[in-house]
DNA sequence: TCTTGACTTCGAGTATACTCTAACATCTAT
DNA sequence: ATAGATGTTAGAGTATACTCGAAGTCAAGA
């Protein structure tokens, strides 16, 4: 005899709330859950690697539709394998370019915290324009230069 | 006498649509930008610079709510220099979140990509569970007991 | 002058992912 | 046996960020 969770088990133990977990249902997310006579649905231990896989796929920023997909390559075991790799190659690459973007940003950011502080020292926002042109530190220049070139409308890596 | 460009200037240099534009005006996010008097909108070339750092702010996961916020206090100029630098200090936080997050997921998604390449080779997405014991890879081993903990409900760290 | 294209506002529509409510069924412990 | 917790469904509501359409205004060139 086995063991079954119910959604509100799972719900405690994933913190994906009862809810979401519908809704993930709804969504044929969780076509691999059985029911039990009277509809209930009925988790095994087996299940929570597939919804672990949900979670992984959902905090890498893939859609509902697209792990729709997934999930549907899982119920066909292993003649789908393939495919499966496939997707989790796509979201890799998904991922870096996530994760270079957000480097960026980090960039942009990192130097607007250290110029706010600059120019909180000299309690003036442009400061810098009221230097002679040698004086200015180098990290203003490039970011005007970075600002000039979004104002020429140079194309960008989006 | 000054050179304006329109929003259709602005959205063909900056690729942010006349639409998105005005949405983004409509919301408290363009204050700073003139008008003509029969209402049309017109951009100088200093407009460039609060259009490109609410760029940075969106693609960082800013939400407009809090880049409304932020052009707020750069409405208010000087005094408000200090304000403006906790934001992007708060910002870098959220981006190093946001960068730590998602290279954890790439982890795991590195896992996937060789372990479906392993079950393809052997043709069975379960072929550890037939091999003895010490002959499973210890990145399998690893992974399971992730699982585990994520059924057992083991605290987060989201 | 008239046409054309770009501008304006307002408000409705779309997409995504929940999140909640209502009405009802079922299971469990006293 | 009955109360109360937990389960079910369908469908409505929320939040976010656009995205589009309609109806109208305005400026410049043929």
């Amino acid at each position: 005899m086995e063991k079954y969770y119910t959604i509100g088990d799972v719900a405690a133990r994933t913190g994906i709330s009862a809810h979401t977990l519908r809704y993930y249902d709804k969504e044929g997310l969780l076509s691999f859950v059985k029911r039990s006579e009277s509809g209930t649905r009925l988790f095994t231990k087996e299940d929570f690697e597939p919804l672990y896989t949900i979670t992984v796929l959902k905090r890498s920023g893939m859609p509902i539709r697209k792990i729709r997909e997934f999930m549907s390559l899982y119920l066909q075991g292993n003649d789908t394998i393939h495919e499966r790799y496939v997707m989790f190659n796509e979201q890799r690459e998904s991922l870096l370019e996530q994760i270079g973007e957000l480097e960026d940003m980090l960039k942009i950011v990192d130097y607007k915290c250290w110029y706010f502080q600059e120019a909180e020292k000299r309690g003036d926002i442009n400061y810098y324009k009221k230097l002679p042109e040698q004086e200015v530190d180098q990290r203003i220049i490039e970011f005007n230069k970075i600002v000039d070139d979004f104002r020429e409308g140079v194309a960008k890596e989006d």
